[in-house]
DNA sequence: GGCATTTGCCTATAGTCTATAGGTAGATGT
DNA sequence: ACATCTACCTATAGACTATAGGCAAATGCC
């Protein structure tokens, strides 16, 4: 009998692919011991239960995601922080669909915490302080501003801009410059 | 042996209430048949299987936020049109949580075509009339509009916003004004 | 190198949910 | 009153989660 070689991380990750492949509802312990030619039950060794994996794969995404973002902004300001920031975060979304719907399974709050979440709040703001907005203004922006990104990707993956002729990715231009435009006019230097 | 008297209209109402005590994920035939103090094989002569159940709760959901909507931006016009519209979504999805979550229901295209879901394009695009926007920036504000209310909606419902001492009701209302100052600066009269 | 220990994956089993097939009793219509 | 219909039933099977206990491969120690 050969051993397979699973780890909490190999998992993890193996449930990230199914989940981009086949959606995050699909990713079932079953179904992963299945790609590693297991049976279900070997799983529970790495595993505490299907919540645990589904909570690892929320983790990695929100990891990934910040990972880009923070490539994507690192040496820039203003208007085009903020396009870097909402085009990292889009197409993320739109190459990884399953680990961006993971990115929104239900933690509890110490591991939501812990996660890579606060690093996207704090790089949101990193944003702003290229529109110098003061207190409270800054934290409504962020959370503004967070809507917009979540909004737009998860009605865009749900085929929602689908409808018309005109291309989701013109209305994202569009939308990001109403945000430049509109938050530059609210700046107090 | 008593009827229980199902019926596809009351099986869905009952799964919406399930969805809103439960959560969305928690809607299954098992659960409603028990609800119904009937077996689960009980419910297949009035809903095709466990997704028929769904979109019905989804359908429901759409219906139900658009005629509140409706009812809200009736009469009104301009920003308090725009408010009226976004507080009677934000209004609804705090209520009923689970029916919100269900309004995201995959549905197929043509199911989606003959939902609901047309008049909330349609409403939004009212809105938009009190900003004299031409095409295509009338399209790309709906789906921005769209964005910012359901990522507001899904982060709140996520508890994205309780780690602050800031209400998320302020940065609602910062929110609303911020999109109504920055569409007027737009309009095109 | 041989032996004990650890551990990775196994079988067996139970509970829950979805779904189908076929039966029976209550409702309905003439 | 009787035939028909249909609402709900039992029985059953397949999928997924989860636990308990077993065996063999890997590991550590002398």
């Amino acid at each position: 009998m050969v051993r397979a070689g699973l780890s909490p991380e190999r998992l993890t990750l193996a449930g990230a692919e199914l989940a981009d492949e086949a959606g995050f509802d699909q990713v079932t312990l079953s179904a992963l011991a299945r790609r590693f030619d297991v049976k279900p039950a070997s799983l529970y060794s790495h595993l505490k239960n299907s919540h645990e994996l589904k909570t690892r794969i929320a983790l990695l995404a929100l990891e990934e995601l910040a990972d880009r973002v923070a490539d994507a902004v690192a040496g820039r300001a203003g208007r085009d922080a903020l396009t870097a920031f909402a085009n990292a975060y889009r197409d993320y979304a739109r190459a990884h669909p399953g680990r961006y719907e993971a990115a929104r399974y239900r933690l509890d709050p110490q591991t939501a915490a812990a996660s890579a979440g606060v690093r996207h709040a704090q790089m949101t703001r990193a944003i702003l302080r290229g529109y110098d907005l003061a207190e409270p203004d800054q934290t409504h922006a962020v959370r503004m501003l967070g809507s917009v990104f979540h909004g737009y990707a998860t009605l865009e993956a749900a085929g929602a801009f689908d409808h018309t002729d005109i291309a989701a990715q013109q209305s994202w231009a569009w939308t990001l410059d109403f945000l430049d435009t509109a938050l530059r006019s609210r700046s107090t230097p």
